[in-house]
DNA sequence: TTGTAGTTTAACAAAAATGTTAAACATAAT
DNA sequence: ATTATGTTTAACATTTTTGTTAAACTACAA
């Protein structure tokens, strides 16, 4: 049987994944993602049945690919130091492509009622773990760990999601605001490894 | 004429404001709102004429609340320091009960392309003077104002924003969490301010 | 060339969400 | 008690979004 793939079913995806988490129109319908992607809207009951499936896959892809990349970072046998620096460069990065990926998952969550994989819980127990022991060295400032977490994620995270406001509140424009991000990488290990 | 005021406009307001912004269900309908208010769904055309109107009335009234809080903190005539100390506060205690706030603006704000009020703007442009000063004194460590700001808001906003991906991931309940989130206000002037 | 099977499209159907209307209801004033 | 007026409700209409179907199209192989 003829396999013919014509790109379509990716370029769906594809579309779906920037307008959720590029461009962050966290309530878009089908037609605005077949718009966005130039073909008819059938296409996409056609290749992923209903639109709940196609967010589903697309909000599993790009979960997998994180995961994927941040276990990268963690099980790397490198000092806790270099572990954060390179976190921060890969867990920035892809923010800075998918600003608003976790405040879909968030709202993902909200409708489904979903739980954070085991994979996720067990990542992070460990990570906790390190950071305790590199607080117990006296490398870092004491605190609950949980606390250090979140600083981190909170710095990483958060000026990408309010990035269409900072840009109005500030008046900078894209290019300006990409340098402020990657500005950001070095001060946020400074704030967080002292 | 007989002003009636059975305060079933006022409570359609609270319920959409809390769905919206407590809950986080950023996509809610009427009918979720009328449900949750428990009334019938077209008292809110009886009140509001359309749902875009009533979802206008909530944003502006949750802005114009904040805006006074803001207000008082950053116009009283106290020192720096003891500027950023209440600033937490308030702001923490707002976020509390209004985690999903600034995540319904941003969201909004792609769908009507607003933009951020001159009002907010002077606020900030002034205070950024003040962050500037306070470095230049090197009371706080040198870095672009604007970037002060960021990680400032960054660590008070975010952790509420995905309170229920980390309840899932650590285990714990709202109490639990609550009681982070109060920890966080010291800890985060502590991180900020040295 | 013709048949086959995957792909695309338009027309239609169904479901969900919003908006409108008229009548029922309730309360305060006359 | 009656009237007037604001409030609430149910039934209906409209719009928006999603899902289905059959036919048209296209590339490839026999």
């Amino acid at each position: 049987m003829a396999q013919r793939d014509t790109g379509t079913e990716q370029l769906i995806k594809d579309t779906a994944k920037r307008i959720f988490f590029s461009v962050g129109k966290l309530h878009a319908t089908t037609q605005d993602i077949a718009d966005a992607a130039g073909v008819n809207r059938t296409l996409v009951n056609y290749y992923f049945r209903s639109r709940d499936i196609l967010f589903e896959q697309v909000a599993e892809e790009a979960r997998a690919e994180m995961s994927e990349q941040l276990e990268s970072v963690f099980s790397a046998k490198i000092e806790f130091k270099e572990k954060v620096q390179r976190l921060i460069t890969v867990f920035m990065d892809q923010a800075i492509k998918f600003p608003y990926r976790e405040m879909y998952v968030v709202t993902a969550f909200k409708r489904t009622d979903k739980t954070v994989p085991d994979e996720k819980k067990n990542r992070i127990k460990k990570f906790l773990a390190e950071i305790k022991e590199e607080m117990e060295l006296g490398r870092i400032k004491k605190m609950d760990p949980r606390q250090f977490l979140m600083n981190l994620f909170s710095l990483m995270a958060y000026p990408l999601i309010t990035t269409c406001i900072n840009k109005s509140l500030y008046n900078i424009n894209d290019k300006e605001y990409l340098k402020l991000m990657q500005e950001r990488k070095q001060l946020i290990f400074d704030m967080i490894y002292q």
